[in-house]
DNA sequence: ATTTAAAAGTTGTATATACATCTTTATTGT
DNA sequence: ACAATAAAGATGTATATACAACTTTTAAAT
């Protein structure tokens, strides 16, 4: 039998993977989740201190518990996102959509998405701009099952990182980073007059309800940089 | 007044930072912590536990807790070993030792390294064989305040990332990657006959006593990839 | 010597309690 | 209406206790 308090931990990662608590919802007190749950406060004290150590949930003294900001959770090694970083260095930011509709996955679309070969699946391309100079290129093939109303967005406004994350909260991905020559295609949507090394970061999302995402993008690689940062123990 | 619990979590991680406590070395129980901290067996078990959920201690029911494997910390963002990973695909490996000597610090080294324009700092460029045909080359500066003994090291037998993780454990890194086209140099490192996009990580390593390194790992991006992955959450 | 059984040691879970510290809300006084 | 104060509510730290479950060591029996 589980323990109380992976339960109460379970029942709390549940409400946010479905969404039904969002970013900065408060979430039930020790108190609260010790009567409801029928466990002495120090138990569901833990599952909340357990997931706060996580960065699924933050707590502060005297006024409650909430869910986390979900960005905080893939900044680790997450691209920061590529319009905050331009509107932070103070340029003009804009986004060209190139592609946005339904295709065909080919086998490997479709082993990535874990769907059948030859399935319906949600592509999009998106160019994005500093300063009206295309800088990234992102191509995304998106499980339609479950999200079903990617296409229906602008995405000259919010971002499909963005609107994923809505959608599909608490998700893990795994990433593959390679050095690419620019494809005719690439150097196309890029604008760039020669082959020039590209940075190809390929990212598969997923979430427990099942493959969410596979995307592509795709940075000139003398101009821009990707960084992670690997933490350890603050003390 | 720091916490009680971390005044053990802090005397735990500096054995464990100071080398004293080595991979797998036994921590002392709750109970030995209890008594010689003079506090109750809960809250020597609260130091343990969250150094435990951080991968910094492994504690296993009925035996003990001991210090983690330090290469399973990395491994979120870490390069796999490249010697590890080649083996593991049953092909042969070998490095080569191009460098291995004292160079005066550049600015940019000596910024990154944090030590004195001109100071004398390690200096070793490696490449990684598979199967006798060069993969990738490594190029470190090392601070050798930190690691003074790094020129001494057989590194055709042990990895520099092996010998320096001995050194200095509990590290942090940041990583920067960015695609590159091979310079003659590398062309030369590497034996390439033309110039090919290249993946280029930087890696800059401190522990609390100070920089530790500054790597410059390049692979031909056509042929080799880096992956990493963005866990979360079990349940 | 080998096997078996008991004991001791260690971590895991759970509870009840006490008090500190901070925030938010409600009350009260002007 | 405003400000000051009090109360309520929340998290943070610490302790003492009890028992469960597992491992290692010790002791006993064969």
């Amino acid at each position: 039998m589980a323990a109380k308090f992976e339960l109460i931990k379970k029942y709390i990662l549940e409400k946010i993977e479905s969404g039904e608590w969002q970013e900065n919802a408060p979430v039930p007190s020790e108190n609260k989740l010790a009567e409801e749950f029928s466990v002495s406060r120090m138990t569901a004290r833990r599952a909340l201190e357990e997931l706060s150590q996580k960065d699924i949930l933050v707590r502060t003294k005297g006024s409650g518990t909430y869910v986390a900001s979900l960005k905080s959770q893939g900044s680790m090694f997450e691209i920061r996102d590529i319009a905050d970083e331009i509107k932070e260095r103070g340029h003009e930011y804009s986004a060209t959509v190139i592609e946005l509709g339904e295709i065909d996955a080919i086998a490997a679309t479709a082993i990535a998405l874990d769907v059948k070969i030859g399935a319906q699946v949600h592509h999009s391309v998106i160019v994005h701009n500093e300063n009206g100079k295309p800088v990234q290129v992102e191509e995304r093939f998106v499980n339609p099952e479950m999200a079903p109303d990617y296409l229906g967005q602008d995405y000259t406004e919010i971002s499909p990182h963005e609107y994923l994350s809505q959608v599909a909260p608490l998700t893990e991905a795994r990433h593959t980073i390679e050095a690419i020559s620019s494809t005719q295609q690439v150097c196309d949507w890029l604008k760039l007059v020669k082959e020039e090394p590209c940075l190809q970061l390929i990212r598969r999302t997923s979430s427990k309800q099942g493959v969410v995402c596979f995307a592509r993008i795709i940075y000139p690689g003398s101009s821009y940089r990707l960084s992670g940062q690997l933490t350890f123990p603050d003390n």
